[in-house]
DNA sequence: TCGACTTTGTGCATTCGTTCACAAGTGCCT
DNA sequence: AGGCACTTGTGAACGAATGCACAAAGTCGA
């Protein structure tokens, strides 16, 4: 992250609502797809015990994180499931489309422009390009796949808001600096590598190993546990070769 | 995650370093990455201040955060780049083979299969499962799809760590359970749902709207900033659209 | 209308994570 | 040998996030 909406504007008149915390809006999303669910499935009504049930987390948290909302529930009853995702979805800003562009054509790009999940929350892919002149022509998931060098042009044309980048590391920064010069301010970045941009561009990463690798270390932290307290319980690999 | 590592059988001797915060543990890799990339290109020491700079941190984080694995910095000098790589190494226990197995064999599961990444970090795709028997048989990535059917002898044969799951939402669950009933205690969701997993076993997720939508959620906190405070600068979208 | 029951919203305590600031080591130059 | 410049490691202050516990506010049935 990069953006720091503390200090902006010195004399600004602070927003009534002291902000959302930074942790509740990594939970928006999930709330909103259990709502979702339970929405399709008839239910028109769920108490903060069931949504929390739903979503992995506890039902004090989703209260406090709802109530930074504003006050959507009735008490004695729970929140009215179309009611929140109404609100959950203008709080993140759901309600407008998102113009979304993929830079990389690869599996991962593949993969991310055949993603459903992205259009019915109102993002729609744009664009999609590639480095590989080899690949420009393709048709994916309703684009055809265009060459880098009409970065600049498509971005402009199209009005992207956000950029995602599924390239190579050697690639991504260069290319990330053109989005930024392009005028995106909101960057989701899946190439293995710290991307630096100026104040006010927002970078999120995304790194498929950075979580294998958390995954190992507490697969190997638990071996360890194992060994020293050897309980009931099956243990296929030798214990050995966790050394 | 699914696991306290606090209150795990009450009379058991304590590790003797306190154990590594989980904020430090996330961030580890991305030392790794950026000691490895500096091992490259042929420097052998770095300053807290330049691996900071270098994994876009602070430089006290860095040095707090190693100091959890020992002290492996020599002061007025910084740290001895393949020593540390070493000791990083060692810490995430990416000295040893993890046994991947990925169950899914469409966009994402390809990426993942594909991605160089893994190999180099001690991870080790044995197997690649599909649900569709269409797909059964492909040849990617030096390995050919085999049915899901065969999920329970895999995870045997091949001992099976780290499981894997890029395959829609509604299978998600029930082949979590199979991965789990078969003996895998770790498992790395991209599905787009929460899965419910007995105590000892790890879960991560993956989601590619969720991050997606955090960001939309900051940019349209930025359009409403620039609304009200307008400054100088390009605002090529018109702002009406941003309610 | 009243009382039993349910569930939200929130003040408070606690834990966790980050940043600051500096004493204590280390190497280098004279 | 001694002083200087540099960098680590860490106590202590701060701030963010989580969980607890309960008053306030609602529903429902009699």
């Amino acid at each position: 992250m990069s953006t720091d909406s503390s200090t902006r504007l010195p004399g600004a008149a602070r927003p009534l609502r002291p902000a959302v915390p930074e942790a509740t809006v990594a939970r928006l999303p999930v709330y909103l797809r259990a709502l979702t669910a339970a929405a399709e499935d008839g239910v028109d009504t769920l108490s903060s015990d069931e949504l929390a049930t739903a979503a992995g987390v506890g039902s004090a948290m989703v209260r406090k994180d709802l109530s930074h909302l504003g006050s959507y529930g009735t008490r004695g009853v729970g929140y009215e499931v179309d009611y929140l995702i109404y609100q959950i979805s203008r709080e993140l800003g759901l309600t407008q489309d998102w113009r979304v562009l993929i830079v990389g054509a690869g599996n991962l790009g593949h993969a991310l422009a055949n993603y459903g999940g992205f259009a019915s929350r109102g993002f729609r892919v744009v664009a999609l390009l590639d480095l590989d002149a080899a690949r420009v022509g393709e048709h994916i998931a309703g684009l055809h796949v265009d060459s880098v060098d009409r970065l600049e042009q498509v971005v402009a044309e199209a009005g992207v808001h956000i950029g995602v980048l599924a390239l190579p590391a050697d690639a991504a920064q260069a290319t990330c600096d053109r989005l930024v010069a392009a005028g995106v301010t909101s960057v989701l970045n899946f190439a293995p590598c710290v991307l630096e941009v100026p104040a006010g561009v927002m970078v999120r990463k995304v790194d498929l190993s950075t979580e294998l690798q958390i995954l190992a270390f507490h697969q190997q932290r638990r071996v360890f546990q194992v060994e020293r307290h050897p309980v009931a319980g099956r243990s296929r690999v030798p214990l050995a070769e966790a050394l």
